[in-house]
RNA sequence: GCCGGCGUGGCGAAACUGGUAGACGCGCCAGACUCAAAAUCUGGUGGUGGCGACACCGUGUCGGUUCAAGUCCGACCGCCGGUACCA
């Protein structure tokens, strides 16, 4: 393979763009507000593996755009950093002794290096790490935020505790496998365990979380997941008293119209009044059962198996809208954590009730018929939760469900027993984590009383430790540093108190790090209001789909407070939201360590050059979809630079090209313009390459032909780019230079082939003018001996004529 | 099961509001250059049949709408991602 001197090329530019500060962006208040973009590239954990090749795909992306933008005159702002605190450091740390601090910014010059490398055009005086105090004090600032509007608490809640990591994970950090729960690092066991936690009222959010997804324009699958994940249900909470009067158990049901219908109730094993209404001839079992679901852990209590398991308590619930004495029963199919962790349950027409009824001999009755069946009183065989006409329903009955869920629900609100009610999957989001590299959380307990540090005292700075290994009883490495952990209690009453020793989650400083590139080096504030008000929202967001629901809701949520506080004036962050594909190995599978195919970008670089390894990576295929790698196709692309290389090296002439390459180059500037603005980086490179294709094939390089081409290759291969504009004799830098601008009417070929067709096939073609009328391509139809062929004998049915496209003859 | 997405040559993929299916690239074939090879340049390349002009078939499957369907509608099959006893 023919090699052009792209690393020389490369290497120059980029230390030109390096010296001459060229991508550095200031908030000019002379461009209207319309002329500005934020374009943001989802940081890094810089990992000590270096970068990916999946990490360039997304970065490209943005960084063709962002080019494309400034050369149409906008204000750009594209900023890069890292997110520096997590645990891969922090284990390193246990094993090997060293600072995280240490490996961590050894990886992060690593990833820039490798990111300068690609030629990316960040305004670098921005760049900022999570794990800096400088930045994490703000960090702390916004948790004080969320602590002060009562969004910050702590509570004793059931957590998953992994123990290899020794630490507490949030719910969305878990995952449930066919090995049971495992943490999604490092997929570890998990367990539940009861433990003291600062938890973030997410919750409050849901709805407006919810809400806010409308309006944004995001990928349909991520709104989706979002949608699911806060999964909000309506319906009514309706209380059953007992018997035997001793008190109620309250349920939550999507489906009141089904009241008639309920047979019997369940409780969660874990809840609370099963202690108190357990008859003392189930006490046995009652206790039995309740030990073997804990032990279960929730392994088989939510993977294995659908059968249904339970026992009787004893005691015995009335229905309340038909006075029917129901048994009250226990079982691990109800969860704790939704709901009122108690059902009524419905087995007629509800699939999991129906399974527990059959099961256990309990009665199943229809309370709903079909709505093309109305009378329909048969035997259920099956749950039927599909909607209907409600049956066996008392004064209810005959209602479509719709109507009989509402007629009902007024119904128990006017008797006191029941009410309208919403219900989320979205559980508030455990906040802490019993580790030593991330951020302090800024609290002092003084006798059990948890005072926040005042923003003024702010940073409270991460302490050197002895050892990194957690202390196992599910307290930070922080708490061994005794003389960091006594403080003085921050309310002045001059008490001493203990630091909390939890540190946050790896999510804190990803929450916000969009604001502080606004504002990197602000010591009085996050960041200021005239820069978040110049720039924010965020106009395109790109990064991986991995972050659909941790990531993408945690910062929408914290964004949502910032707006409440008046620190914020959007209330959401990113109005735009892009998913690159991932990136598999040649032949289709995912590129791992194990199966040896994993493509290192600086291999890329060193072989083909960045601007070779940008372009295939932006020609593989539309930029949302998963695609192999190929070598061959990188070097296809490699040759495509070269070519125009060479094609460069060739006498310049000046004068006026033939006009059919200045319709092509119209045409090209138009199909580029248009894909580059909606990110279909793939067709601009292919008709790049017509283009250039076509320029071989001429006789001369005429000038007018080639500078608007190097204008439009420039945000591609920025390096070739850039060179080849010095080359025609210019000063650099042709990113500063403004995009080319195609003229309409050349656009447009003065003849076109237009297809005739035979009830239609295609049997023949013709030129024509552009523009020539129906009726006249008409007439030039039927006089063709291709179609006179094939229409003599026959009825003309009918005929179709498209300007510029084509007739279709239909006969008989 | 449910939610979201995707099925087009040997491969990655194109195809604007329905209007020449397969642009561009890879691979393959041929020619030019060369003592030769590589590199490079030029041309060809969906399948079947035919010496050929051509003909027929072809966008996961089946059916429908239309002068015309990869594109629209209905049913189904397959793959990928997410999620899962959430009452």
């Amino acid at each position: 393979m023919s090699k052009y001197p792209f690393t020389d090329i490369e290497q120059r530019w980029q230390a030109f763009w390096e010296e001459h500060q060229t991508f550095r962006v200031t908030e000019d208040p002379t461009v209207p507000k319309e002329k500005r973009r934020y374009i943001l590239d989802m940081f890094p954990y810089p990992s000590a593996a270096g970068l990916h090749v999946g990490h360039p795909e997304g970065y490209t992306a943005t960084d063709i755009y962002c080019r494309f933008l400034r050369m149409r005159g906008y204000a750009v702002l594209h900023p890069m950093g890292f997110d520096s605190f997590g645990l891969a450091a922090e284990t390193y740390a246990i094993q090997k002794g060293t600072h995280p601090r240490t490996t961590t910014e050894a990886n992060i010059d690593q990833f820039r290096r490798q990111i300068k490398s690609l030629g990316f055009s960040y305004d670098w005086s921005r760049e900022v790490s999570t794990h800096k105090a400088d930045y994490y004090r703000w960090t702390q600032w916004i948790f004080l935020k969320l602590h002060e509007r009562g969004l910050a608490y702590v509570a004793e809640v059931p957590v998953w505790y992994c123990e290899a990591l020794g630490t507490v994970l949030a719910n969305e950090e878990v995952l449930t496998t066919p090995d049971g729960p495992r943490s999604e690092r490092g997929n570890h066991r998990v367990e539940r365990r009861p433990l003291r936690q600062w938890m973030l009222k997410i919750t409050e959010y849901a709805d407006r979380l919810l809400e806010g997804l409308e309006g944004l324009d995001w990928p349909e699958s991520i709104k989706a997941m979002q949608r699911n994940w806060i999964g909000r249900s309506e319906g009514a909470n309706v209380t059953f008293p007992l018997a035997d009067e001793s008190g109620s158990v309250e349920v939550f049901t999507t489906r009141p119209d089904t009241l008639f219908g309920a047979t019997y109730m369940v409780l969660a094993p874990e809840h609370p009044l099963v202690e108190r209404i357990t008859t003392p001839e189930q006490r046995a079992a009652v206790n039995a059962y309740r030990e073997r679901t804990n032990l279960k852990s929730d392994l088989e209590r939510t993977e294995l198996s659908k059968e249904k398991s339970g026992v009787a308590t004893g005691a015995v619930a009335i229905n309340p809208v038909n006075g029917h004495k129901i048994p009250v029963w226990i079982s691990d199919y109800i969860l704790i954590s939704y709901g009122t962790g108690a059902i009524m349950a419905v087995p007629g027409h509800d699939e999991r009730d129906f399974e527990f009824a059959t099961q256990f001999g309990l009665p199943i009755v229809r309370v709903v018929a079909p709505d093309d069946d109305p009378d329909n009183a048969t035997e259920l065989t099956e749950a039927m939760s599909a909607y209907g006409v409600s049956v066996n329903s008392g004064r209810f009955s005959g209602l479509p469900t719709a109507e009989a869920k509402q007629k009902i629900t007024e119904w128990l609100e006017s008797k006191g027993i029941g009410s309208k009610a919403v219900n989320y999957k979205l559980r508030d989001w455990i906040f802490a984590r019993q580790r030593y590299w991330g951020e302090p959380i800024p609290v002092v307990e003084c006798d059990g009383e948890y005072v926040p540090i005042p923003v003024d005292q702010l940073p409270v700075l991460l302490p050197e430790v002895e050892s990194y290994k957690p202390t196992g009883t599910g307290e930070s490495p922080l708490a061994g540093v005794e003389e960091w952990v006594r403080a003085e209690c921050p309310d002045g009453s001059g008490r001493v108190g203990r630091r909390e020793t939890s540190t946050m989650p790896q999510w804190a400083g990803s929450c916000w790090y969009y604001l502080r590139y606004l504002d990197p080096h602000n010591e009085h504030e996050f960041a200021s209001r005239d820069k978040i008000d110049y720039w924010m929202p965020v106009d395109l967001y790109v990064g991986g789909a991995e972050h659909a629901v941790l990531h993408l809701l945690y910062a929408r949520f914290w964004h949502k407070v910032l707006f409440d506080i008046g620190a914020v004036t959007t209330d959401e962050p990113f109005l735009r939201l892009v998913n690159q594909g991932m990136i598999l190995g040649e032949g289709g599978v995912k590129m791992s360590k194990s199966l040896g195919n994993v493509i290192n970008p600086d291999d890329i670089v060193a072989e083909f050059g960045a601007d070779s390894m940008r372009m295939y990576e932006m020609f593989m295929g539309p930029l949302e979809v998963a695609k192999p790698w190929s070598t061959n196709g990188l070097a296809g692309v490699h040759r495509f630079l070269d070519r125009v290389y060479r094609l460069s090296q060739t006498d310049i002439v000046d004068g006026e090209p033939p006009i059919e390459l200045q319709r092509l180059l119209h045409k090209t500037i138009r199909k580029v313009t248009d894909d580059t603005d909606s990110l279909a980086f793939n067709t601009a490179i292919s008709q790049m390459m017509i283009y250039v294709n076509e320029l071989y094939k001429a006789d001369a390089l005429y000038r007018a032909l080639w500078e608007p081409f190097v204008l439009l290759l420039s945000p591609y291969a920025p390096h070739l780019g850039e060179q080849l504009w010095v080359d025609l004799g210019h000063e650099p830098s042709v990113s500063k230079q403004s995009w080319p601008e195609y003229d309409p009417a050349l656009t447009v070929d003065d003849e076109v082939t237009i297809v005739l067709q035979v009830n239609g096939k295609v049997r023949s073609k013709l030129t024509a003018a552009t523009g020539t009328s129906a009726q006249e391509l008409e007439r030039l139809a039927l006089a063709d001996d291709r179609i006179i062929e094939w229409t003599t004998g026959k009825q003309v049915v009918k005929i179709v004529a498209v300007p510029d496209k084509l007739v279709n003859v239909v006969v008989r």
